[in-house]
DNA sequence: ATCTCTTCTGAATGCGCATTCAAGGAGGTG
DNA sequence: CACCTCCTTGAATGCGCATTCAGAAGAGAT
């Protein structure tokens, strides 16, 4: 078969003219004369010329690929953000070289030490965390990350959260205007630093109206371990009237069993806070009050972020918090004088 | 900074070997002596050498990297689908290289010929058409493709989707067979495969006992549309007493709109029957009864097929149909003799 | 008309690795 | 001991492009 690939050379040759000439005109910084540069196009196009990506990257040392690891995408918030990274990215020309986590946080590092073999030019990693070794070789071979939806503390890596306190505070006192009183929280994974912050911020919201929480389960951000612990609160002497839930994705799984298994009713029983906004949040079945990620602000500042690393703009790192506002639906009490920010 | 990358020759001179050597030891058809090896393989632990994949895909003509175009990510399927087919392709040592792609099939081409410069050795493309200009350059190229939950006439592509016409004839012989008589379908995309043959089916099922649909609207896989659909068929004189609909994404949104604009009770009122079978159909919230869409047999049959293009065992194109089961559950009427298949 | 400065262009080289080829060494045979 | 075969190894080369460098050509200036 004709396998024959065509080169630069092929399109110098028959336009008549040097290969690093063709090289020129389909570059960036073309210092070609206009007659050559007619005379070239023509020749590539006849030929159906196209630049060999891999061979330019080999040159050059700029792949303008980036490595995307992603975990949880059974939660839609992870789709969603997926989608929007990377219509971002192939906007301003990059291409995505992706990779799916497991979701129990292991073995990262090996997928990563596999993306700088493939020379991409800079990393994102969402809702998974590094290890400190594997930090300490990216920021030596100077390989810019972003840690999406996920911070960690060591102060050389860069990340793009919502203010997971800050929102976690406002729920709280959401239900506590709410006049809720026997609160309980199913958080996220305690392990992550958006479970942690979340949490942390409904507890000392709650503490600044002088309570506390009378439950509280680590769900790990999953479904089954939700239900799970739906029915252990409600096991108990006292059962909450309000449960903040640590997203959106496992806040379902306890409406669900709140009303299917528990015969109750949301929000007149019980509040039901999420954590996300996601598409589904807003589906008649649900109308789940929720503290919006702004994903497509977290994707912008996320891109913009990385490319000003990779363009060596700015070279210490940054960890950026995106405001969300509390998207107050039909899932929990809605108190005198609250509604939603703006919009 | 140091930003002196080890390379293959930084080994052999610390080695006292040449380069070739190094190759040698990381390459796979590796014949060198233990003695040498040994030495290799230490130095390049001293040194942290790692190949570099790019020259070696410059070299060899092979990147292991398969590219993939997904659309619909907020139909759950394909988030299940893509994690299912990357981890697939990660396991037998291939990189993805990802795009999504407007769901309106529009301005592929482009996407396929960016994937082509980038040196793939493969492509996916999941539930987008192709165009047959591009159809042509791939056959000519020799660049394997495989569809994926979508079929098209050209023989020279391959693809591997589900049974969808035997599917649709299956619901309607349940729907028949539950003594439904006024039955109605609210289409996915007649412009896609899957929409079509899955109303083909349908039909051809109600036919064969006599009956035909007393409403059909094509929603496009879109929920806001199907929904539209809904209230459209109750605004009728005749009105449903089932519904089949062209996927579970859609499902939901007639499911809900059946209950929360229409006050109507599923299946006491009306059957409705989705095809997919996505993890959220088995939520309470739906209970819905739908045709599995076995995504881990048809990624499986996905890699496989390429795979066998990509080593060249298989020049032929094929379309491949996986048979998936209907899963009865509780948004349909259940007609005396019938169960789940299986498990 | 001569000289200098500026563009444009091609020859040469390198990116990091795989692969061909020929040389060398080890082992075997008569 | 000569001769041949087989295996291991290094020198050389190429994958396709970008880039440095030096020469050629053109534009001004005196």
């Amino acid at each position: 078969m004709a396998k024959e690939r065509i080169t630069a050379s092929d399109v110098a040759r028959r336009a008549g003219v040097s290969q690093p000439t063709v090289s020129r005109v389909f570059g960036v910084g073309a210092k070609v004369s206009e007659n050559l540069k007619l005379k070239v196009k023509t020749a590539a196009a006849e030929l159906g010329y196209r630049p060999n990506t891999l061979a330019r990257t080999l040159a050059t040392g700029r792949s303008r690929t980036i490595g995307l690891i992603v975990a949880y995408l059974d939660n839609p918030f992870y789709p969603e953000a997926l989608e929007k990274l990377s219509l971002a990215l192939n906007e301003i020309g990059y291409h995505i070289l992706i990779f799916m986590a497991a979701n129990q946080a292991e073995e990262i590092d090996p997928v990563v030490e596999d993306l700088l073999d493939n020379q991409v030019d800079g990393i994102i990693i969402a809702s998974v965390g590094i290890s400190n070794t594997l930090t300490d070789r990216l920021v030596k071979e100077n390989i810019p990350l972003v840690l999406f939806n996920r911070g960690q503390d060591d102060p050389r890596l860069s990340s793009v959260t919502s203010a997971n306190f800050e929102g976690g505070r406002t729920v709280a006192q959401f239900l506590v205007a709410g006049g809720h009183r026997r609160i309980a929280h199913i958080s996220g994974w305690q392990g992550s630093s958006t479970g942690r912050d979340r949490q942390a911020g409904f507890i000392a919201g709650l503490k600044e109206a002088g309570q506390e929480l009378i439950g509280c389960i680590d769900s790990r951000f999953r479904r089954p371990l939700a239900a799970a612990a739906t029915r252990q609160l409600f096991s108990a002497e006292i059962v909450p009237d309000a449960i903040f839930v640590g997203n959106d994705h496992m806040a379902f799984a306890v409406m669900e069993t709140i009303r299917t298994e528990l015969g109750l009713r949301i929000p007149e029983d019980v509040s039901v806070v999420g954590y996300d906004d996601v598409s589904m949040a807003d589906w008649p079945s649900f109308n789940l009050t929720t503290v919006r990620q702004p994903a497509n602000r977290m994707v912008e500042e996320t891109v913009k972020m990385l490319m000003s690393m990779i363009n060596g703009d700015h070279l210490t790192a940054q960890k950026r918090e995106i405001h969300g506002p509390l998207q107050i639906r039909g899932s929990a009490r809605i108190p005198e004088g609250w509604s939603n920010e703006g919009v």
